[in-house]
DNA sequence: CTTAGGGAGTACAAT
DNA sequence: ACTCCCTAAG
């Protein structure tokens, strides 16, 4: 029974078998936290824990499938089906389904993916008749999604002076109108966002004390992975679940917090030790995963950061082969280098394709890889970008299915009413929509009911209309006994939406097509899974939940040989023997939007950390001269990264002078500075990393080497440049004057500036203060 | 009401 | 490059 714990180090025994009480695991990249995290489950049911009071939140659901799986094998799976395991979103959405009147939705309410709410600011904005260009709906989308992510109701915005004035500020007075008009649209539509799926839990556990209790009673053991990942609303919902037992394991890793664009915030963890009583803190700081080389250079790069807790990552593992650059002239030479290379170690080596991946920064990144694999015939697969069930034509018939489901899913409507066009244009949905407000009822209904309702539409209209109400309506008796598959299968045919593509005839109507049938096949998988469970019918409703919150990661493909082509982000805890990282050039890694602030060039270089450590055997840097960016082919400067590590752990493929930053000084103004002592200001790489088991007192003097946290620079542009502070890596506006400090010996200059491509020069090279 | 074409605006990561 | 929105004509 016990012979699992034979295979985990003393390190990682420990936090599995402190049964109860709070813990926190700091765990290195490679260290084997999900091992952890595994055994600790099947050592709290060999415990004699009910699975049924286990709550296990994981970053992705297919890495909650996997652990599931392997938590079968060894405490048999009967026990293991009554795990609560999943990612927050999807956990939360099941819960709040259940306790759904509670809150006045409906528990078939749907779920909006960020599509649909873009869509419904948009709206909001036009109704609102605001400009459009100082309004514009993704800024909107994000400001909004922050407030719900740190638990801003519209209630407390409207009590938030300083809110209101930092939007009015950006010119945005009406942002609490616009965040109100939108929260009532998304409730008048049974609908709720993403952020709603964690801010609605959080009211339903501050609300309802009994319901709090009764999850409280439930969730006797929760455990939570990524933790370093979570934002506020997480953070509460899991503080509020462990209170009562506070039987707590968080497992995370500072050092790879990258998801603060979404609301992360790294001080949960930071902070942890804090918000329980008696925290046991274990540290997993061997790597599994990677050679010498690799951990030793990923040690180099977040040794950088100030903000971090101590923790000295080591590795057993060979030395391995030094970390390969490469400067390529343009994307599309960047790509052939990439598929050669893969090619050649392929061949050389006998390995599989899908012993290699590919990452970059952005998703736009991805078409140059493509096609120089494909021109290679190397089979690759890409993950996340547009999703799948993002596509158009998917999008479509999925809406159709949600609006059965739900028909108050104001935008499934608005997407499907008129397609296949069928004559209902925007004259009549303006004119539905108004008296939609005017009854208090949702579109469809107003529809079903427009023989009671005096409204100016002609009876050609009211026919299409009646008819396309008929139609939903077959569709939705049809799915009161069929399964899922059945009656997506109907809607495709019925509605003309596959024969509208068909008239089409284009290969990309061609390939629509082929998408509506792989998705139909899905359905069909789907429902036969389910039907497998005993306790699931596959219905519709079932499949739409799966569907809403299923990501390109939660995919099973194990069993594909592909080349990976993923974001950093995506890459996330996984590993691959050869990993290749393109596109390091400043502007685009670290990105051009994240160098205004320290903390937001710390988390850049943490997904370079984390881009480095994916890989096992060797990691490949490259980067381009010019590049085609916004349709235009833009020159490139190498990542700032690629300095940062220590030239003991790279292997220049071009002559290694050619890789240092060649400063882009203008000598009309910088006429009297010395270059050459501008190159000198190079950082000194500081001690190296050990490469073996460090001892005890080495750790310890490491650890003190860095204060546990540095405030980070403060900094919107305009408080620091007025406050005279010593800034690096900071962005100034245009003419300001400066002092540059630092830049060779004793030199000083002053500058005036109003030339966009100076500012990263001067960043790079010096500390800058404020004259005037 | 529909459709095609032009013009303008927008560019990061994603549950 | 790409999407979205608007306009004008069918």
């Amino acid at each position: 029974m016990e012979s699992y714990l034979a295979e985990l180090n003393d390190a990682q025994r420990a936090p599995v078998l402190q049964k109860d009480g709070a813990m926190i695991v700091i765990a290195g990249a490679g260290s084997g936290k999900t091992r952890v995290l595994t055994y600790r489950i099947a050592y709290l049911m060999s415990q004699g824990v009910d699975p049924f009071n286990i709550l296990s939140l994981t970053f992705t659901n297919k890495a909650a499938r996997e652990m599931k799986n392997r938590i079968s094998k060894i405490v048999g799976s009967s026990e293991a089906k009554n795990l609560w395991m999943g990612t927050f979103h999807s956990i939360f959405a099941k819960i709040l389904r259940f306790e759904a009147d509670k809150l006045g939705y409906p528990s078939n309410f749907t779920i909006y993916d960020t599509q649909d709410s873009q869509s419904v600011i948009r709206a909001v904005i036009k109704d609102m008749r605001l400009d459009k260009d100082v309004y514009k709906y993704k800024q909107v989308y994000n400001r909004i999604s922050s407030f719900k992510n740190s638990l801003i109701t519209v209630k407390a915005y409207f009590q938030n002076p300083e809110l209101q004035e930092a939007d009015a500020m950006s010119k945005k007075p009406r942002m609490g109108e616009i965040y109100q008009a939108y929260v009532e649209r998304c409730f008048k539509a049974g609908a709720m966002d993403f952020d709603d799926l964690l801010l609605k839990t959080n009211e339903l556990l501050n609300r309802f004390p009994e319901v709090l209790q009764k999850y409280q009673n439930r969730f006797r053991y929760i455990l939570v992975d990524e933790y370093q990942d979570t934002n506020h609303s997480q953070y509460l919902i899991v503080k509020a679940l462990s209170d009562k037992f506070q039987n707590i394991c968080v497992v995370g890793d500072d050092a790879q917090s990258i998801y603060a664009f979404r609301g992360a915030n790294i001080n949960n963890i930071l902070n942890f030790q804090k918000d329980y009583d008696d925290v046991h803190m274990y540290r997993l700081e061997q790597n599994y995963r990677s050679t010498k080389n690799i951990v030793n250079a990923a040690n180099s790069i977040i040794d950088k950061n100030k903000t971090k807790l101590e923790k000295v990552v080591w590795t057993d593992n060979d030395e391995g082969p030094k970390i390969v650059v490469n400067r390529l002239l343009t994307d599309g030479e960047e790509g052939r280098f990439v598929a050669s290379s893969i090619f050649e170690t392929k061949m050389q080596q006998q390995l599989p394709n899908s012993d290699f991946a590919i990452l970059y920064r952005t998703n736009a990144q991805s078409r140059a890889m493509e096609d120089a694999l494909r021109k290679r015939d190397i089979p690759y697969r890409i993950y996340g970008g547009l999703s799948f069930y993002q596509r158009k034509e998917i999008k479509d018939v999925l809406s159709y299915l949600r609006l059965l489901i739900n028909p108050k899913d104001e935008e499934a409507l608005k997407r499907v009413i008129n397609y296949p066009a069928r004559g209902i244009g925007q004259t009549t949905m303006d004119r539905l929509s108004i008296a939609a407000n005017q009854y208090g009822k949702s579109i469809y209904e107003v529809i079903d009911n427009l023989d009671h309702l005096n409204l100016k539409i002609n009876s050609s209209t009211r026919n299409k209309l009646q008819n396309f109400v008929n139609m939903i309506k077959s569709f939705t008796i049809l799915s009161q006994n069929a399964d899922a598959f059945i009656v997506a299968d109907t809607v495709t045919k019925k509605t003309g939406l596959v024969q509208e593509l068909k008239k089409d005839g284009t290969p990309e109507g061609i390939a629509r097509i082929e998408n509506i049938e792989e998705l139909l096949n899905g359905i069909r998988d789907f429902v036969e899974g389910q039907k497998e469970l005993a306790d699931s019918t596959g219905s519709l409703a079932e499949f739409l939940e799966d569907v809403a919150l299923a990501t390109d990661m939660d995919k099973d493909t194990s069993d594909e040989d592909r080349v990976a082509l993923m974001t950093i982000h995506l890459a996330k805890g996984l590993e691959f023997p050869y990993v290749y990282i393109v596109g390091l050039e400043e502007d685009l890694f670290p990105s051009a939007m994240s160098m205004n602030t320290r903390s937001e060039l710390e988390e850049e270089r943490r997904l370079f950390y984390v881009a480095l450590t994916r890989a096992e055997t060797q990691a490949y840097l490259t980067y381009t001269q010019s590049r085609y960016r916004w349709g235009k082919l833009v020159d490139a400067e190498p990542s700032r990264f690629i300095e940062e590590i220590d030239d003991q752990f790279l292997d220049y493929m071009i002559p290694q002078d050619d890789y240092k930053y060649k400063p882009l000084i203008d000598t009309d103004i910088f006429g009297e500075v010395d270059k050459s002592k501008l190159r000198q200001t190079k950082p000194k790489n500081g001690t190296p990393p050990p490469a073996h088991k460090p001892t005890e007192q080495q750790l310890q003097k490491l650890r003190k080497l860095k204060p546990a946290s540095a405030e980070p620079v403060k900094a919107t542009k305009s408080v620091d440049l007025s406050a005279g502070n010593e800034v690096e890596h900071m962005r100034f506006g245009k003419g300001k004057v400066l002092k540059i400090e630092g830049v060779g010996q004793d030199q000083k200059a002053e500058i005036d500036f109003e030339n966009g491509g100076l500012k990263k020069l001067l960043l790079r090279f010096a500390k800058l203060k404020v004259l005037s």
